[in-house]
DNA sequence: AAACAAGTGAAACATTTGTTTCAGTCTTTT
DNA sequence: AAAAGACTGAAACAAATGTTTCACTTGTTT
């Protein structure tokens, strides 16, 4: 009898082999493996959705006779990896040279994200928040414009916005010329405006056209007054400082879906049916992966 | 509300006025804490060398009620988390009131996000990056597949990548059928997969005829057995833990940025000055708004 | 259709768990 | 020395744990 050093990898490779409630086990055990070290068997069986037969069958599988000894390897994992924070930090610090530079790199682009959004949360911006999500909850159509780096968190909110109104509108230049899909916006309306420095020509037009048209414009941006977020009705000023040459776009992507989860959140009951047709729609339309056990994830 | 911010202290100060038996078992927990996390009360009590009952006497001295209470603080202490989850979401639901749900709402969100990014930044991530880095430096060309809500992170990473490599697709059907762009992928070339639950059909077949083509798989996904993950050259597993009804993407967005700037610091001065030609090349576009520097401010 | 095997979850089982009870011990005070 | 009071640990207890059993479903083969 072998001993498994590494019993995650034989979950991982015979993880094809195993029935479907098994997987799912499996799955939630490799997803959550401190769960394993701290929890009861129980415990993890009701968090992974399964009945506590199934780990027992699962444990077998894989060549483990009992729960603790199952249980054991994942707390001798989690005693070697204290992995602390400051721990990382001062090793990474402690050996400078060229072996792990990259992960000293890695490490600091790390807090930087963590602090950029922090920031993206700071009590100001929550206050231009929840004033966004209002004009966007009284808005007749809700244009969103982004171009270049600021293209991934306006196509996230596009995408999401989609899925429970339908008078959203990505000014993203695919269909026609650029600054086309504007036409017809009004007072009635909203422009949603990402951008940070180098400003894009065609995002600072789009929302100069949408003041002329008064139009009110939200923007998200790196600068008070920055192009795009001069005389807009809302601004989220967000960090993009980064380690690299490129900036980082996460802040912004992390607020345009903050404020997605807020329009759900007071679009209440109504706005969840609505998800959940659009849902439906996407698996009648074949797009998902059929999974056997259509459950949610934690 | 005073939470015991720190029960080891309040152990140490209040260890003269305990009784022999029970400073004998305040030792013992001082010395290994990690078996109050892990092992059961009744094996802590024999370890220590007490009767059960000594330890239930110890924890209604210093103010716990119950084992598991005590037991939590040396858990979440164990995984280094500033605040555990139960608190956290008890803290949140706490003030359901109207007033201020939507700012309630919006911080946990916050918290959920930095907690995202810090577990996409683990020692195993970390390792998972670099070598992910080293095969897109060796690769014919990179192609780059997300759908969906993971497209704003495919698309991140194709734009900026494009900026100093000529070699990479964004596999996005934009030209044509979906998948007519994965055309003629090989041993030499190199896909990055992005994707999360519920899997988009798409992706999974993308992976699927690229391993099929022998091509390597650089995956970013939410576990280590999903369908785009299996098999993988690299697994960057993130969570995509959120608040609201929809998965946040902020993680995935963040560590292909790192990725990038992985890559611009492994490239060196060559990258650099083909970023530059690019900028030079976007600006004489006219791109940008007219600005000085193109260059990035701190 | 029938037979079969594999997969599954509710229930049952013996342990073990955290906690309480209580009789005995020890120290301190009178 | 006796009484009072706090300490202590064995035993008792209900609740929860890990494991096994067994009908039942499901999908496949004959």
């Amino acid at each position: 009898m072998g001993v498994h050093s590494d019993l995650r990898e034989k979950l991982i490779t015979d993880y094809a082999k195993l029935s479907p409630q098994m997987q799912k086990a499996a799955r939630y055990i490799l997803d959550h493996p401190s769960d394993v070290a701290l929890r009861s068997m129980r415990a993890v069986a009701r968090a992974a959705g399964v009945p506590p037969s199934t780990i027992t069958r699962l444990m077998t599988a894989i060549g483990v006779d009992t729960w603790q000894e199952f249980r054991g390897h994942y707390q001798n994992r989690l005693l070697d990896q204290p992995a602390s924070y400051a721990q990382r930090a001062r090793e990474t610090q402690r050996t400078e040279n060229d072996a792990n530079r990259d992960e000293h790199l890695l490490e600091s682009i790390a807090r930087t994200e963590i602090d950029n959004i922090s920031a993206a949360f700071s009590p100001e911006v929550v206050a231009q928040m929840i004033s966004a999500c209002k004009a966007v909850e009284n808005a007749r159509h809700v244009f969103i414009v982004g171009r270049g780096a600021a293209y991934p968190a306006a196509y996230q909110f596009a995408y999401a916005y989609r899925l429970f109104c339908d008078n959203g509108v990505l000014v993203d230049g695919h269909s026609g010329a650029f600054g086309d899909e504007l036409r017809g916006i009004g007072r009635r309306d909203v422009l949603i405006a990402l951008g940070a420095r180098p400003y894009i020509r065609d995002t600072v037009r789009a929302v100069d056209f949408a003041r002329s048209q008064n139009c009110p414009v939200i923007a998200i941006s790196d600068s008070d007054v920055s192009p795009i977020a001069l005389d807009a009705m809302a601004k989220l000023v967000v960090r993009d400082t980064s380690q690299s040459f490129f900036q980082s776009f996460t802040a912004a992507l992390s607020v345009m879906q903050a404020l997605v989860a807020l329009l759900v959140a007071r679009g209440g009951e109504k706005t969840l049916q609505r998800i959940a047709a659009a849902e439906e729609q996407l698996a009648r339309f074949d797009t998902y992966l059929e999974e056997k056990s259509p459950t949610r994830n934690s």
